[in-house]
RNA sequence: GCCGACGUAGCUCAAUUGGCAGAGCAAUGCUCUUGUAAAGCAUAGGUUAUGGGUUCAAGUCCCAUCGUCGGCUCCA
């Protein structure tokens, strides 16, 4: 690629190809459909997209875009970028910009919120009402845009631009408001970067953790048991305990207290806690029982502070830190329902950890800490964290801006003092308070939320807590919850994609395949599997009646990264011939030299075989 | 929830303008006894997601419901 990696994407060339190419498109959309009324389209990571109000059809539907009406969308905007013409760059004020897109409404929006100095186009706060507007343009195609674009329409190769899909997008991102069409595509410098991305697109599909799953044996979502309720197959029940029995040890050697709590609850104990009426739309309707209601708990932290109120409490008890593998249930809207990373009914490796304030920082630190431990430990490297923040002009927080402060400015100086660094957003805060994510990006350059530390004010207020302090006087604690996989679900799916279903050694459902070259070996092979299993290997043999090709091509397939050889030769020396699901051909070792080699990858948690 | 596409055997997919539902893999049985990514033969497997409708005739056309996928909104 000609740009520079440290040069924002706003100022790239290809932020310029893609937002020519997003005019050319609406141009060529203009063709089709006169009658468009446009919205938006900018450049976004990969691509760009424009949005478009085809009004309505004969029976008063909004009309949308048909898979054909795409393909003459993309010949036409082709022929019009190779027809080549110049981007000419101008400005309107306020006044003649309302005259001239009068029939624009929603450009008159755009026009009307930069005049008043509220937003600009792509929705973000501007400081000062703008006198100015922008316009670019091309042939007889005029848009309200600051730019920057291509000099000519033939700086847009043809032949680096796909038009990928259409969808319906609300205008503004608001579900209340017009719904309109929206198309995407990618536009790249040349024809080979085009390739070389599509085939980027091709590989995620294939490593969708969905497909593998099913191909793996992980997991089934069945349409009887319900949506976004995925059932754990053997495997990738495996997968799932090794991961927990890992986060529960690391727990233990940091002072953590098992707890276990059931999963509903009645409907009070949210009114309490407050989640009732910030998931109310997100929750299974309550359980009406003998008159009274219950609630599937959407969150595992009211249950907590009941146990922490289970007794009186001193100083001396704190920190006091609660974990639970806890399962939660919210009831998505079902076009949201994604394999494990979107689901209905989930686990998160929770844990509350009740402190006396002056304790916050130094635990807040051994919560990032141990975060950290998980992520190098799963060979994650590519990840940053995220300050989320309050929006003060929304009203999805509670409890007071002092509390915010306190607790924003508790997270910053702990993430320094951590050495940790972090970007703020806000608006990306729990409504209790505010939190530092961990966001991870996988092979596939794909940024993934996974861990989270938050803290929390509020809920100690709510239920009153209180501990004994050494002055003999009652002290409210402070809570931090934290997650470091953030929900089992999500992160198995995410790992899943990630290792392309071939698992480090600890986490492989299957460690061991035994492949026996013919019946009369297989007792051999049996007699490995016995002394690998005692040693705690996960071992299965392959006595099928097979050619020992199609055994290893079946565990090649499943990824199993150990497939063990035993023939006349190994048998009669007491070996086996290693092969590993990387198609390397270690030829025959001795079993207890195998064994040692395994017994200590698995140990130390290796990422490599 | 909204917009669009889709739903055929356990899996991956065929089936001409509406005209006898099919293949490969997997499964099961038999034969072969095999040295680093697919042995051969045979058998079984279906109310074409579900429910209505149009038609002499529906996998195919129409309506509704459920589900899946791609987005929007939302989110661990």
């Amino acid at each position: 690629m000609s740009e520079n990696d440290n040069m924002p994407y706003e100022q790239s060339d290809l932020y310029r190809i893609r937002h020519s190419a997003a005019h050319v498109m609406a141009e060529a959309v203009r063709e089709h459909f006169p009658e468009a009324k446009l919205a938006i389209g900018p450049p976004i990571a990969d691509g760009f997209y424009y949005d478009f109000d085809l009004g309505q059809d004969e029976n008063g539907k909004p009309r949308t875009f048909s898979p054909e009406d795409l393909e003459k969308i993309e010949i036409t905007m082709k022929k019009l970028l190779k027809k080549n013409a110049k981007f000419e760059q101008s400005s309107k004020t306020i006044a003649e910009a309302r005259e001239f897109f009068a029939d624009a409404p929603y450009k008159l929006e755009l026009i009307e919120e930069l005049a008043a100095g509220k937003v600009d186009e792509n929705g973000n706060p501007i400081s000062e009402p703008v006198t100015e507007v922008g316009i670019y343009q091309h042939r007889n195609f005029v848009d309200l845009c600051r730019g920057p674009h291509v000099g000519f329409t033939k700086q847009v190769k043809a032949n680096a631009v796909k038009i990928l899909r259409s969808s319906g997008a609300y205008w503004r991102g608001d579900e209340n408001r017009a719904q309109l069409q929206r198309i995407y595509g990618t536009a790249w410098h040349n024809k080979a970067e085009l390739d070389t991305h599509l085939k980027l697109l091709g590989e995620a599909k294939a490593r969708d953790h969905r497909r593998l799953g099913k191909q793996l044996g992980l997991f089934h979502i069945s349409q009887l048991v319900g949506s976004g309720l995925p059932l754990w197959l053997p495997k990738g029940a495996i997968l799932r305990e090794e991961l927990e029995s890992f986060l529960r040890q690391a727990q233990v050697e940091r002072g953590y207290l098992p707890v276990i709590t059931p999963h509903i609850g009645k409907l009070d104990l949210y009114k309490t806690s407050g989640h009732y009426p910030y998931y109310k739309d997100s929750q299974y309707t309550p359980i009406d029982v003998d008159d009274e209601q219950f609630l599937l708990k959407p969150m595992n932290c009211p249950h907590h502070i009941e146990i922490y109120r289970s007794q009186p409490r001193s100083y001396r008890d704190l920190p006091l830190r609660l974990a639970e593998f806890g399962t939660v249930y919210r009831y998505e809207q079902s076009g949201e329902l994604n394999g494990l990373t979107r689901v209905r009914g989930f686990t998160v490796d929770d844990s509350h950890l009740f402190v006396a304030p002056e304790q916050l920082e130094e635990e807040f630190i051994g919560v990032v800490s141990l975060i950290q431990h998980v992520f190098q430990t799963m060979g994650f490297s590519d990840f940053r964290a995220r300050l989320g923040t309050n929006d003060p002009n929304s009203d999805k927080y509670a409890g007071a801006p002092e509390m915010w402060a306190k607790g924003i400015a508790a997270i910053r100086k702990a993430a320094d003092k951590a050495g940790m660094s972090y970007t703020v957003e806000e608006g990306e805060a729990a409504f209790y308070g505010p939190k530092l994510d961990f966001i991870f990006r996988d092979v596939l350059k794909r940024e993934w939320q996974l861990g989270t530390v938050q803290v929390d004010f509020l809920l100690p207020e709510r239920f009153d807590l209180a501990y004994t302090a050494v002055d003999g006087q009652k002290h409210r604690p402070v809570m931090i919850h934290r997650a470091p996989f953030g929900s089992m679900e999500r992160f198995v799916g995410i790992l899943i994609e990630h290792f392309n279903g071939a698992f480090p050694l600890w986490l492989s459902p299957v460690q061991v395949v035994m492949i026996p070259i013919t019946d009369r070996h297989v007792a051999y092979a049996n007699k490995v599997a016995t002394e690998l299993r005692a040693a705690g290997v996960r071992v299965e043999v392959d006595a099928s009646n097979e050619r020992m090709n199609k055994k290893i091509r079946n565990a090649q397939l499943q990824k199993v990264p150990y497939m063990l050889v035993v023939g006349d030769k190994e048998e009669e020396s007491g070996a086996v011939a290693v092969r590993t699901r990387e198609n390397e051909d270690r030829g025959a070792i001795p079993l207890a030299e195998f064994l040692a080699g395994a017994t200590d990858l698995i140990a130390s948690k290796a990422v490599e075989l």
